[in-house]
DNA sequence: TTAGACCTTACAACTATGGCAAGGTCAAGC
DNA sequence: GCTTGACCTTGCCATAGTTGTAAGGTCTAA
């Protein structure tokens, strides 16, 4: 049966992530090369589309390429410890409330200097002279 | 007197900005270009160190080179309204506000997933279960 | 047989920043 | 005058992730 054959393009449908980047990730090695085709299409089965959707939610969750090579070796081991995981997922969380703070503390200081600007057509701007300041 | 001239290793110091980054910005643009000795050598006075503060204020609130650009022209423009350097801040706080909640949710799933998972020797993890789920 | 939708590769762009290499310049000390 | 070390110059590469474009091959339906 070819029924759960896909190519890329079918791929790129059914796992959420363009065509064009399943290309990228085979080049980078994330994925193993794809089979191929007589004519060169590269060709995926049930498996490979799972794989694939494993990786677009570790994207949605913020993950590197670099840490989702290691999520997916941990995936595919079968002997791997959960707290490899864990740790993995506590050490991300760690990363996104630094990304956090670090935008809560722009956008708090931006907040200040827009109270302190009126706003209006006359040309004054504290928010201006704030950046220009030397501090 | 030169007392009032920098090059571009004393420009860096009193800015804060890298010398590589202040030859990046005068290339894309940002920046004009630099007087140069007749060696070759840039040369900057205050008002550009002065400049270049104002750049690097920006970048720490987060404004990209392109919104930088803006800034500075109505920071040069003697008569701009204030309000549009206002409607540019709010704008990019409401950037800000966005990027903080994409990062807050991808903390919120990946805690609730961690909360699920037992972290200890045992291989069965819900963590890389949920990643590869069809969802 | 042809049109259109798909596939292939390769190259460049974008964000901002850092690193390295090969070479020129300047100032201090001998 | 010459050497040394710190600084400057340009240019190219790398990062991470994604998108766009170009030139060409393949498949399918009319």
């Amino acid at each position: 049966m070819q029924s759960d054959l896909y190519n890329i393009g079918q791929a790129a449908k059914a796992s959420g992530i363009s065509a064009k980047m399943i290309r990228h990730y085979e080049e980078v090695g994330l994925l193993p090369a794809a089979s191929r085709t007589f004519s060169g299409y590269r060709t995926y089965n049930h498996q490979d589309v799972h794989m694939l959707r494993f990786i677009r939610h570790s994207r949605d969750l913020g993950f590197s390429i670099k840490q989702i090579a290691d999520l997916l070796s941990l995936w595919r081991d079968r002997n791997r410890p959960s707290s490899k995981v864990k740790q993995m997922a506590l050490e991300h969380i760690e990363m996104l409330n630094q990304k956090i703070q670090e935008l809560i503390s722009m956008k708090s200081e931006l907040t200040r200097l827009v109270s302190c600007c009126h706003g209006d057509e006359r040309p004054d701007c504290p928010i201006l002279d704030e950046l220009a300041q030397d501090k």
